[in-house]
DNA sequence: GTCTATATACTGATAGAC
DNA sequence: GTCTATCAGTATATAGAC
């Protein structure tokens, strides 16, 4: 079949892929992978469940499609460290981006926690690989700062958990959270006192002098 | 028709209800509420599917019914506290016990999380009513703590939402808290570390201080 | 009480008209 | 490229034999 792709099709074939990876996280987000219907992605795309599939070849390829897409934007946030940078302004900044990827990609963010609910059938080799290596690596950074002093000795990887958890809640718990104290939404000044809360608490609890206190 | 209820029928009937709703837990906790299968948890409990429906009703009513006792579970832990009360010796108990909650019902843990990431369409009325409830009078607690001194003064809902996250996680994360970790199970003593790390970093982070050291 | 059989709706996926 | 029609499979739920 030939088709003459004129900047109108090529644009209508972005514009339908686009729409079909927003509805398909938010979807899969929702119900996790077995609960989410190709139908329901098709309907709040605004397309017909024929084309959804026709576009993304099956359920399936779509559901690793987003998790690339959301593990990408996870990895692009995991910065190295070196033993010489500041304990404080590494903890902070790394409280600060985790929870960045959590306000501007929460779909993403539950996406990834459904995965996991289930017991991270797709994401096994990731987890137990380059993720692991860079748990690993971090922690050893963290260990070797406790030895110089530069923060109490606690286990690092409990920190890094901490962490995670801790501001991937706002994402995955966000109906609770909202449900609780009353809102609509949580607005960018509620992520800033939030996430000051957190830069505040964490890092006092380990021990580490922050760097500056204006915020 | 007639039915003679010999304590075997009766005991078979528990022993059935029973292994029904161990199951249904782990399915729904794994795959939702729209992900489970009636055959699924059917054969998880080693039962035909049409007996499973006879005992539950309906899938439906088997799910409230399991997010019921996971809900008593969390009432039950839920103890009232004074200004009076000793800050760190309050801290530590609410973090010892929700994270006694996520060891001892991990598959109840992530249950509620699958619901709450749905947005928590069975569970309105709980959070906007009882729950709100308890976090407001809890926070107004925090607060006057925070004036006579006793601890730092931070927003009391963020610190309550960090306790519950922060344990929480290691139900609903507990794939990725394996694989990172290289461990088959958290044991005993893994969730006595985590939690002595938690009640330690949290107390101190918020300004607390330990009641006792000895843990 | 427990099973088989079945009703009815929906699932992912595809074939083929346009 | 986009749609309708349809496939085989599975979903929840129930009726009725035993």
């Amino acid at each position: 079949m030939t088709t003459i792709l004129t900047p109108d099709t090529t644009r209508a074939r972005l514009r339908n892929e686009q729409a079909i990876l927003e509805a398909a996280e938010q979807v899969f987000a929702c119900h996790g992978y077995r609960g989410a219907s190709v139908q329901a992605i098709a309907e709040a795309a605004g397309l017909p469940k024929s084309n959804v599939l026709y576009y993304v070849g099956s359920k399936r390829q779509l559901y690793v499609t987003l998790l690339e897409r959301m593990m990408g934007r996870w990895n692009a946030m995991l910065d190295d460290i070196s033993v010489d940078d500041d304990p404080a302004e590494v903890l902070e900044a790394f409280i600060r981006s985790k929870m960045e990827l959590t306000r501007s990609h929460p779909q993403g963010s539950r996406l990834f926690a459904a995965e996991v609910l289930q017991g991270a059938p797709f994401l096994q080799t990731y987890l137990r690989g380059e993720l692991r290596d860079w748990v690993d690596a971090r922690a050893r950074v963290f260990e070797q700062w406790a030895e110089k002093g530069l923060m109490d000795p606690v286990d690092p990887v409990w920190l890094i958990f901490l962490i995670w958890s801790s501001t991937q809640h706002y994402a995955d718990f966000e109906a609770q959270v909202l449900s609780i104290t009353d809102r609509d939404v949580l607005s960018e000044p509620d992520y800033r006192n939030i996430t000051d809360f957190l830069c505040r608490v964490i890092l006092k609890g380990c021990g580490v002098r922050r760097a500056s206190s204006e915020t």
